[in-house]
Order: C-alpha cells, then sequence, then structure tokens
DNA sequence: TTGAAAATCACTCAAATGTGCGATTTCCAC
DNA sequence: GTGGAAATCGCACATTTGAGTGATTTTCAA
C-alpha cells in the first residue's frame, strides 16, 4: 500500500519546517510517537518506519482503545497516531480520554475513510490533525512533527472538506456596524445567556442590555435573540 | 527568506499527488494561474516562479482588485492566487466578485499573516486555500495543483486556527437521543424560527410544538431556544 | 468647544417563551 | 395484542422578551 519507506531519507525535522514554527523545540529531543492502530501490518509498518526515521521514536503500538489509554498513561508520547476504524470502540472516542491523560499529548488521526462525520467528530472532540492512510511515509512524519511543534496537519482532501464547511456557513453578517458594545452582547447572546446575566457580565444595568439587543436586531434586521445568534454563526437564516 | 527557487525542481504535478486525487485532470493540461499581488517584485516573482514550472503559466499579474477582476474575466484562470492585503479595497472583497465571474476558478488566499479574523471571512467567502507567504516556492505551487485538482491547501498555521476553532466548538451534542421530530424542530429552531411558524412549517399544534421544545430542552441540558441552538451548532455554551 | 455617536437607564405593554401537569392517539417491536 | 415510546394536544401561570418612547451622561473627533 504505502510506497515503501524510502522516502524517509527526505524527511528533516528542523529545514523541512515549512510553515514555520514561532517556539523551536530543543532539535535534540526526539519526538515520542505512540500507535493505535486496528490492523497488525500496518501497526508493524508505521512503528517501523518511525523507530527507522531520524528524530522520531515510536514508544508505544497498542491494538485497541482499552490497551491504548493504559499504555499512553505510561509513556507520555508526545504524538499519537490514532486510528478511527478501531475494532472496539471508534477512535474518536478515545481522544478525550488520552488528552486528559496527557494534556500536551498531540493526536493525529488517521484513516482510511475521508467521511465528514468523523472528521468533524474528531476535532470537535480535540483532534490535531487529520490524514488519510494514504498519506506517504514521507508525509506522515512531516505531519506528525508539525502537529508535534504545535501547528495541525490534514490531508488536502480532508482539507477539502473542512473549506466546504465554511463555505455553508455563508458570509458572515457584517458585524462592523456593530459598536463595540452591542458586539460585546452579541457575543454573550451567542452563548445562550440571558439578558439579566448579560446585564451583571457587563456590569451594566438590565434594561441598558434590551436598548443594546434592540439596536441590534435593527441594525441586523432581526426580531429575535435567537435569529441574531443565527446570523452570528452563520447559518442561512430561515431559508 | 523564502529558500530560493531551487526547489521547484522537486514539484511533481502527477506523482506527488499525495492526497490523491479522485478525478485527474487530463495532464497535458496547463493550470493556468493569475496573481493578484501588491507588492511589485513579489509579482514579478511569483509570475516567473509560476511561468519557470513545468505544467503552470502565469496568465495575469494583476495589481489590484479593480485590475484583478477586470483582467480576470477574460484570462479564465484555472487558480487565482489573491494577496490579501492590497492597497485598494481587501482581497477577501474580491472572492465573491471573482467566483460569480468565474464559478469554477479557484481562490488561493496568500499573505504574510496569520490572522484568524480575515482567515474566517475568506473562507466563508468562498476562499479554497489559504497559504502563508514564507511558504517555500514548492509547497506553493503543490498548492496551486491542490486546490486546481479539487481539494483544499493550507499552511500549518493555518490549519492550526482552523483546528483551533473546532476545538472550541467542543464536542458535539449527542442529537442521537432526540427523535426524528424533535431533531426537525430543532432544526427549525436553528434557523430562528418562533414556535408559531414550526407548527405551520410542521403541520401542527402550537402546543405541540412547545411540548417537543420542552422535551428537547431537558434532553440537551438547557432551558431556553437560544441555549438549544447554541449547543446544535455546537459553540461553547457558556464558558 | 461643540456636536454627533455611543452608552446608559427607566417605564410601559403586548407577545413569546418556559414550565408543570395531564391527556389521547399512533405506531412498532417483542 | 400488548407495552412502551413517540407524537399529538390543552391549560395555567410566571418569566422573558420585543418594541415603543423618552431621557441623561460619556466619549471622542472635528
Amino acid at each position: 500500500m504505502t510506497p515503501s519507506l524510502t522516502h524517509t531519507a527526505y524527511v528533516r525535522r528542523k529545514p523541512l519546517r515549512v510553515e514555520s514554527v514561532s517556539i523551536q523545540m530543543t532539535s535534540t529531543d526526539l519526538i515520542k510517537v505512540s500507535i493505535v492502530e486496528d490492523d497488525e501490518r500496518i501497526r508493524k509498518s508505521l512503528s517501523a518506519l518511525i523507530d527507522g526515521s531520524e528524530g522520531f521514536r515510536c514508544i508505544g503500538a497498542h491494538r485497541d482503545v482499552k490497551e491504548a489509554v493504559a499504555g499512553i498513561g505510561a509513556g507520555c508520547p508526545h504524538v499519537v497516531l490514532l486510528d478511527i476504524n478501531l475494532s472496539g470502540a471508534s477512535g474518536i472516542d478515545c481522544i478525550r480520554e488520552l488528552k486528559n491523560l496527557v494534556p500536551e499529548v498531540k493526536v493525529l488521526m488517521y484513516t482510511v475513510y475521508d467521511d465528514e462525520e468523523q472528521l468533524f467528530r474528531s476535532l470537535r472532540e480535540g483532534a490535531d490533525g487529520y490524514l488519510l492512510k494514504r498519506t506517504p511515509p514521507a508525509r506522515l512524519l512531516e505531519a506528525i512533527s508539525d502537529v508535534h511543534s504545535g501547528n495541525s496537519a490534514m490531508s488536502g482532501q480532508i482539507a477539502r472538506l473542512v473549506v466546504k464547511y465554511f463555505h455553508q456557513l455563508g458570509p458572515r453578517v457584517e458585524t462592523e456596524k456593530l459598536t463595540s458594545r452591542e458586539l460585546e452582547i452579541l457575543r454573550h447572546l451567542a452563548k445562550g445567556y440571558q439578558n439579566k446575566e448579560i446585564a451583571d457580565l457587563c456590569g451594566i444595568g438590565f434594561d441598558t442590555v434590551r436598548t443594546h439587543l434592540r439596536n441590534i436586531y435593527h441594525k441586523l434586521h432581526v426580531n429575535s435573540r435567537t435569529e441574531a445568534v443565527v446570523r452570528f454563526f452563520g447559518s442561512s437564516p430561515k431559508e
């Protein structure tokens, strides 16, 4: 499947850092990687790839979520390469547990399918990257290094889904017309607060909040808080 | 800053297509690129890079939005490389115009700053990719080829912002627990409809809608329509 | 300094909303 | 066919919200 490990030589930790890294790791540090992968063949090949690459070290290769969560607490990996379609529980349910166990750990999803549902669930659960399994070794290592340095990595096909998501949100309402106070209140609205709470948060009177809201509604051409929130988030209001 | 144009030789249209392309372009076709860039030096260097690379052709290099919109209609480029910080109008305002003019055109944003505001506005306006200017030539060409083939491209730093966005949305509420009717009503809520309207849309009674809402609130652990909408969209409710 | 925009607050009234309680009907799996 | 979930509707009551009107103070740029 993967075009062999010959690309490994291309991978360079520092010189290749394309998107740039503001905070550079101490270059002597290894990136400790942990693998959670169903398929034994892929697992072996991944760990071989990682251990065979300078600057990377595979400190764990787990078969399922249970084993992974148990093993990862001990090893403290920097990056976990996480298969989604595991036999037991989904890898997605694993993300949170991993992050709770080792808060600084970066989770890189690794799957064959470019499924929207799984992609967005993963991202919202806290995944730091999302790769398709067809990703060649060089890019995989690059991605690992990427997420380790605080950036994110995703396959072009995945990026496409993400971009599509934003396209569907549609152009954002022009909040420029809103004053700073109005914006502040709108943001509180968008969190589900009600007027009394907003008043407290802003340290102003209840009626003042209502006045601001009235003005906001006028400017956004809506007539309820819910519609205002909808506009703020961007979903196509009322078709 | 950028490691010169020597990397150009590394760029391969087809073999390097890492994230894979389901629909392959006829490989003899050139990718026609148009540039919109303020700075003359960068503009020249970009067009030189593009014209000097096999498979790419620069069919236009424009100074500002007005010139670009005028010139791009004629050339029908496949990809427009669009600087954000133009002297006149922002490049962001340009996206929509370009897409209206040439619907199939792919717009690749190109900027020095990793500004969240501009990033998300661009994406929502329809941008297909987002690159930082420090991107080395090889990657730039790769990105152009990426968006041209229907995928998306973004710098790792940019991807990080996107991922952060989803992290902030927080794990999605489990709408599985909602019945189909409840989901339908929730979707109407999320469009800003009020109860009477929802009743009409669903062809049921006013009070029935209220009953459904009550149940929805219970299941989502909220107590207002706005909070329900917020959860539906995903924004972190009340911090 | 002067004027306009922004921010503040108050009061009213009608409409929409949240909530508690109860009820009937429909549908589907066991 | 029986039981449980889903869907439907009704009513009462308190709260929240939207909308109108008017007013004072603050801020800030021309």
